[in-house]
DNA sequence: ACGATGTTCAACCATCTGGTTGAACAAGGA
DNA sequence: TCCTTGTTCAACCAGATGGTTGAACATCGT
């Protein structure tokens, strides 16, 4: 995986194991082990999901005796979203431009339905 | 990687030339030749990215001739935006509701500075 | 001081990923 | 019809990933 953090966020969130473990973070702060709980995998690999989580800045762990209490670190994804919606916005404005553009062509007697070919969602 | 519709958005987008190859499509259309033509890598691994791409479901293929122009499919953006938004809001709730909580224990005095600990952004 | 608890480190393994090259295939142009 | 163009398929390779187990480490409780 390439290590620009973008990257790093969204390879960290790729995984179902860790987008759950994030849902749970969202509720409250938890240790390793509390994480670990729901999960029918080793400790080891929950402290490995972890790791991915906080390199990516997603979490952060302080220190409580033995116990490290994972944050959720929402801020982070504004990083993502910035991303996505000027990709997303951009494609939207083409999009309409196109819609004029068409319409001018032949006159505005249609309602823009030139999205019909291929996998749509 | 699982194979989980969001599990491959994110994935996808966890490439930096795929992300780069989403910027150049939210522009316009292109063909796989013309999105392979920036970069020093060959046209069977652009003609790779591109299917990832599209197994995710953000970009579509149409033919034209040999030619395969690809579309970016900017609803599916909204797969993902939903999710960051449900984990981060969540997030923000209980962290305006922590606020209240202090507040409350120690007379509002103090203008809710409780992240003062590890690793912050 | 000592055992129990919570977490991480290290080594290992199977599988996935992103790249390569060479061949196949489909459609246009001479 | 034959060559060229655009793209994909197949096999292969190096490196990353997610899992395992066993050991190490730090801190609490007795």
């Amino acid at each position: 995986m390439a290590d620009d953090e973008l990257s790093r966020i969204f390879a960290a969130l790729a995984d179902p194991t860790r987008r759950d473990m994030v849902a749970r973070l969202a509720v409250g702060d938890a240790t390793v082990g509390e994480l670990a709980d729901p999960y029918d995998v080793s400790i080891q690999a929950v402290s490995k999901h972890v790791k991915v989580l906080t390199d990516a800045g997603l979490v952060s762990q302080t220190k409580d005796a033995q116990r490290r209490p994972c944050h959720l670190e929402a801020e982070v994804f504004d990083l993502m979203t910035k991303w996505i919606d000027r990709y997303r916005q951009q494609a939207q404005e083409r999009y309409e431009r196109l819609d004029d553009v068409l319409a001018d062509m032949r006159g505005d007697d249609l309602t823009s339905n030139h999205r019909e070919q291929g996998a749509a969602s």
